[in-house]
RNA sequence: GGGAGUUUAGCUCAGCUGGUUUAGAGCAUCUGCCUUACAAGCAGAGGGUCGGGGGUUCGAAUCCCUCAACUCCCA
């Protein structure tokens, strides 16, 4: 049958998926073997593949796979979790469409709807990732909201409450006006927006015509003003400090006060004070017991003391109250002003610090051995650099706002009793928490007096329980699971996430295992496209992966991905690469196309090819322990660039090319099984990178007993290197790239044999003579005392090298070719010379230095002394 | 405003415990080849005063200082 010129993926990529799934390869249960887990960053339930994922999972595939060859015992964890804001933004939105408001629902009514949608789009993404060949024990499937996950978060809330981790209180947070939702700090992304400055005058009590004036990006919050402050240094406004000035519009007095926080050279060096909506200002505010004045309601529309801008949206009144001022003589002037502004992560809306009541973590404690124990290495960071950013956030940790006022999530277990702010138990049900009430409250509580907290949990309270609870290792404390598992091997993430999540899950590890939940943490860079921008939905700059994949095979894919991506930078994603990838997999194909061909018979080995077999021994068994070594340094991309350059050039171009018979020719069946074998070894080690392929062809190339599929075979284990032999394929290989210029100039072509005759002036090893005579496609290769005249030449360590002149010569090109070559080797032993000749270099350097410096010398030298005379015979 | 990092060929990056380096790789470019495994290929070539300046040293891409540009994190 005849094999096409071109692989094509897709048969072989459906194919070897399913087999795998049906021989359970994925799948891991404990036992005596070494384990290897890893738990999969849990995508958004609804989220879809995006090019993000692409790079991550390919690196966990790559870790996985490689680590199942290796022996051990591999567990890749997948799962997804429930996103709260995402994913309720979601089914709100599509509710709106089916015109349902969600203030129309009840809580259950709403939930059923997001489960509805959770059961139909939850769950693409792990379908997706498994066309890019991701090796997850699928039977493990965890999703956040699971029963028994949930019982995990909830117990942890109730444990940090007890042990008095997790307090109530009233802060300012980063209020989401359309999500109706409290943001941690970081999803709030701070932009820098063209706005306007605008100078407000605010009159002195009692004056005539004394003003103060400030300037403010935000006027419309005037109307919650109930201090103007004046840094104390400030020589312009000394005087006025404790007076009171009218606020302009509502016409309440409010004092001035003095505080050094107020920088004096911006704007006019008067700040006004509005404790409610300012998060500094709050901060003063409690300083010098400031009133606070609420004037929004929760969706940015103004409230009763907004006065006349009641029930306007918090944008329009700023235009109108500009107008307002203006029209009153308070508006001095309107400056262009650039400032950054707090942005939601979820719904782009501006950030409105508000004053609410919420749930929070006490981090300073819990933060501890988090921070002790990447600074101590116990776990590892790559790259390192990560290690001083999460140092800095760690030292400076500030408490979790745990609460969102949503309802898709975990239900915070608090049951309020009574109106005060302290009426309120934590317990894990209704039963348990009325019994709680009844000994907190000292008196009879019946069930219809307790009222569960309406808010859910931070979606990352659930998430940083992941390592452990994909075990089970808080609802079943000790199990067998959790003992062999934990603490998981390798983490992948993005560093955007360093914070929101690593961190949060070390913490997690330590508090509740007493270890770390991962020894190395792998930082992924940010996939950006052409132009350098990151890619996202919103620009729609990315391109499907599920198109990449059919286009050029998931291996390609990978290969596109990972070839370029060193630990923790940016990914600049082009197609072209994923092509290179393509490529690449159609090169191995082909070498396999070439190798089925060849027609085995009983003859003699020739000596090619069996010093090729010993090179390209020596040559894989180096390459592997470089290969293993960047993997030990997670350097991925470069592990594929050494398999890269090891398949293409190595085995391709040289191995491949010194065994090959000639045309239609048989091949000994000694270099066919070592070939065969080599081959075999290749596809080992490429396996991780590209399964897909490998697989195929590990099937294709040799009858295999049941069950001896690549994705299960061990990892290829090394061995000798012949380190005098691959010096001698080096200096072949040089004679061989003279003997190709030497056609090339010369415009010889390929197929015409020509003799080489070689005049020794330095000893040779000749082993590779053989190789020489079929690479170079020559027809003699002889060894002589004397120069050859009317021949091409050139040199290698001192060794003179003729290639007789067919029917033409150009004298000229072939002396200026010399004539180059002298200078620069004059110009290299100028330069070894000022060394030599320097005697601070003698006397300073260490002797092998020196060493080496004179035989360059001497080497260079010789080299001068043959070219010299070569270019005197041609003129 | 505070902190961290980056700057090496057209692009993406190695090299940075200073010395076989007048700097390497892949891709891209150019030249010649449809040579019976592969044009998704083969063979060859060109391309960088290692961001600027200064210093330490016998010797600096590598160490120090300084300036500049960019990126990220935090406020």
């Amino acid at each position: 049958m005849e094999i096409p010129k071109t692989y094509n993926p897709r048969n072989a990529e459906a194919k070897w998926y399913q087999y795998w799934l049906d021989k359970g390869y994925f799948n891991s249960i404990p036992d005596n073997r070494e384990p290897y887990a890893v738990v999969i960053p849990p995508p958004n339930v609804t989220g879809v593949l995006h090019m993000g994922h692409m790079l991550n999972n390919t690196i966990q595939d790559v870790l996985v796979r490689r680590a199942r060859m290796l022996g051990k015992n591999a567990c890749w964890v997948p799962g997804t979790d429930h996103a709260s804001i995402a994913t309720e933004a979601k089914v709100v939105q599509k509710l709106r469409e089916q015109g349902i408001k969600k203030s129309d629902l009840s809580r259950e009514e709403f939930l059923r709807h997001a489960f509805e949608w959770k059961d139909k789009h939850g769950g693409i993404i792990l379908e997706q990732l498994k066309k890019l060949g991701a090796s997850c024990d699928w039977n493990r499937t965890h999703f956040t909201m699971d029963d028994e996950y949930s019982e995990s978060v909830i117990d942890v809330f109730i444990d940090l409450f007890k042990k008095g981790k997790i307090y109530r209180g009233l802060r300012m947070v980063n209020w989401d006006p359309e999500a109706l939702t409290a943001l941690s700090d970081e999803e709030v992304i701070y932009r820098e927006v063209n706005s306007k400055l605008f100078f407000v005058r605010y009159k002195i009590e009692n004056s005539i015509d004394d003003w103060l004036t400030i300037a403010t990006t935000r006027p419309e919050t005037i109307l919650g003003d109930t201090a103007i402050c004046v840094n104390p240094k400030d020589e312009r406004y000394k005087n006025f400090v404790g007076k009171k000035v009218i606020v302009p519009i509502s016409n309440r007095l409010i004092p001035v006060i003095a505080d050094e926080y107020v920088e004096m050279d911006f704007g006019t060096g008067c700040l006004k004070v509005t404790p409610a909506h300012d998060i500094n200002d709050y901060e003063l505010g409690k300083k010098y017991n400031l009133p606070t004045i609420d004037i929004f309601r929760p969706n940015g529309i103004l409230n009763e003391n907004g006065l006349h801008f009641e029930n306007k949206d918090r944008f329009e009144v700023r235009r109108l109250i500009e107008e307002e001022l203006d029209e009153k003589g308070y508006l001095l002037k309107i400056e262009d002003h650039i400032n950054k502004v707090g942005f939601s992560e979820r719904t782009n809306s501006v950030i409105e610090p508000r004053l609410s009541l919420q749930w929070f973590v006490n981090m300073k404690q819990l933060a501890e051995p988090a921070l002790e124990n990447v600074q101590n290495g116990n776990i590892q960071f790559y790259p390192e650099k990560f290690k001083n950013t999460y140092r800095h956030w760690m030292e400076n940790i500030k408490d979790w706002c745990i609460s969102r006022q949503l309802w898709w999530g975990h239900r915070i277990p608090a049951w309020y009793y009574g109106p005060d702010t302290n009426d309120f138990v934590v317990a894990k049900t209704k039963i348990e928490a009325i019994t709680l009430a009844k000994i907190k409250a000292g008196r009879e509580i019946t069930e219809n007096q307790m009222k569960q907290d309406e808010d859910v949990l931070d979606t990352w309270f659930s998430s940083w329980l992941w390592p452990i609870s994909v075990f089970n290792g808080l609802t079943k404390p000790g199990n067998e699971e959790i003992k062999y598992y934990y603490p998981t091997n390798d983490l992948v993430t993005a560093p955007e996430i360093m914070f929101f999540w690593v961190a949060r899950m070390i913490i997690a590890g330590y508090e509740y295992m007493g270890d770390l939940p991962f020894k190395n943490v792998y930082y992924t860079g940010i996939v950006r496209d052409k132009l350098g921008r990151k890619m996202s939905k919103s620009l729609g700059n990315s391109p499907d992966p599920l198109d990449l994949i059919e286009n050029y095979g998931a291996d390609g894919v990978r290969v596109g991905i990972l070839i370029s991506s060193p630990a923790g930078n940016d990914l600049p994603f082009d197609s072209a690469q994923c092509e290179q990838g393509r490529n690449f997999t159609n090169k191995i194909w082909n070498a396999y196309r070439l190798v089925s061909a060849w027609e085995v018979k009983e003859i003699e080995q020739p000596q090619a090819a069996r010093i090729a077999v010993d090179w390209f021994q020596s040559k894989f068994n180096k390459t592997l322990e470089e290969i293993n070594s960047a993997f030990d340094k997670f350097r991925i991309s470069d592990g594929l660039m050494l398999t890269y350059k090891l398949i293409w050039d190595d085995f391709c171009s040289w191995y491949l090319e010194m065994i090959k018979p000639g045309y239609e020719q048989p091949i000994d069946s000694k270099t066919l099984n070592e070939t065969k074998h080599f081959f075999s070894e290749l596809l080992k080690i490429l396996h991780p990178f590209t399964p897909f392929i490998s697989e195929e062809l590990w099937h294709l190339i040799q009858k295999r007993e049941f069950g001896e599929d690549i994705i299960v075979a061990k990892w290829p284990e090394g061995g000798f290197i012949d380190k005098k032999l691959l010096s001698q394929f080096e200096y072949m290989e040089k004679v061989v790239n003279q003997i190709r210029n030497i056609r090339k100039q010369q415009n010889i072509a390929n197929k015409v044999k020509i003799e080489l005759f070689i005049k020794k002036n330095q000893p040779i090893d000749s082993s590779f003579d053989s190789v020489i005579l079929k690479m170079g496609n020559l027809s003699q290769l002889q060894y002589t005392e004397q120069k050859v005249s009317q021949s091409n030449s050139f040199i290698v360590n001192a060794n003179e090298y003729f290639i007789p002149f067919g029917d033409t010569i150009d004298l000229e090109s072939e002396k200026e070719k010399l004539l180059a070559d002298l200078s620069y080797t004059e110009k290299f032993l100028n330069s070894v010379r000022v060394k030599l000749t320097n005697e601070k270099f003698i006397s300073g350097a260490p002797e092998k230095v020196i060493e080496i410096e004179r035989k360059k010398e001497s080497d260079a030298l010789s080299k001068i002394a043959v070219l010299t005379q070569k270019i005197d015979e041609l003129s």
